[in-house]
DNA sequence: TATAAAATATACCGATCGGTATAAAACACA
DNA sequence: TGTGTTTTATACCGATCGGTATATTTTATA
């Protein structure tokens, strides 16, 4: 049944997110859900289909209302604004799961699941490339400024973010996050606008 | 012997970076050393102490140059000039190596190994406070802007470093890292020198 | 070179791993 | 309600896990 199979990913995609690929054993799965081997080798082919569909459920729980926030705004600077008002409320989400699913990810399987790592490094790219693309049509349409490298900003605003929630989730504070996100709209007010 | 004990920690420090604690298993210890059980746990209590110490060494390796260069200038602006010029070698040197120990250690035991995650947890709060007590210094002697928070800059310093060096290591290419040292210098430069 | 001590190798332990074959239960539909 | 189908539970598989007891080898000392 579908229905059970989304439930099964349900209560399983944190328990991955928290514990890793090798880290979570299918009796972590089977206790979560109260279900036997049975009923999730029924759903899933094995635990790595479990582990990237998980992941993906992760991705788009998190990152969904982000790019949902970007598309409403119609102006490249507003868009780059819902972007980091995204990421204040963004610790208190993804610490209550288990912290980012792309930086979890990207560092548990780098070594360990070539599937799973692939599937989280397109991701990153796809947040960067996100960025990128904002800079690069506010630049078009005279909003950015025409000096401004929009490969370089978006990748730096990124690695400020990914890196703030590192500390956010090692501390368990988001005063980290909060400063990074003030400084970005620094950088947006005196680097980018134009 | 003192001595094979620091050789199974040299062949195993990188394979506990790169794979994480459950993901290390004895058997890969033993292929990497060419030595039997007997051997590694007649100098190591257990798995957990082998890895405890293999994240202390290549915290060491990693950071004991980066904390000498510091040192060994005079000046606050040159400390923090320091801090950059290291990180800009930090990825080839720690690629080699399976990535940066504080990050990978940090994400893959979090919720996996508490004596493990509170030791790279540790690590990080050390490298903060480390660039905070320099600008603090600075703005003491009067080299920093008094204006300037220290805490907030140390911070979003570290951020900025630990995010680019995840991008890196993601994409296996330095340019992340090397862009946000640009921007770093640039705030060096331009907010926080008095 | 003989011998005690230290270090390493071998062989084995119970537990748990991911996965599967099969039995039981739940469901759909006539 | 009977029956065929789908789904879940049970019982089991070989492999490997971390760890240990013991045998063997190496080393130091006399």
């Amino acid at each position: 049944m579908e229905k059970t199979a989304d439930f099964i990913l349900e209560k399983v995609a944190p328990i991955f997110n928290r514990q890793g690929y090798v880290g979570t054993t299918l009796r972590d799965l089977t206790e979560a859900t109260k279900l036997t081997k049975g009923a999730i080798y029924g759903n899933f082919e094995n635990k790595e289909e479990l582990a990237l569909k998980a992941f993906l459920l992760n991705f788009k729980k998190a990152f969904e209302p982000l790019e949902k926030a970007i598309a409403s705004k119609d102006h490249s600077i507003a868009k780059l604004y819902a972007l980091t008002d995204y990421y204040r409320n963004y610790y208190d989400y993804a610490s209550g799961r288990g912290g980012c699913p792309v930086l979890n990810v990207t560092i548990d399987a780098q070594h360990i699941n070539s599937k799973l790592f692939d599937l989280a490094k397109q991701k990153s790219e796809r947040l960067v490339l996100g960025i990128e693309m904002i800079i690069r049509n506010g630049i078009k349409n005279g909003e950015i400024k025409k000096s401004v490298d929009a490969e370089v900003f978006g990748q730096n605003i990124y690695s400020m973010i990914e890196g703030s929630l590192f500390l956010a989730f090692t501390f368990k504070r988001d005063n980290y996050v909060l400063n990074i996100l003030d400084h970005i709209d620094h950088i947006i007010e005196h680097e980018l606008k134009a």
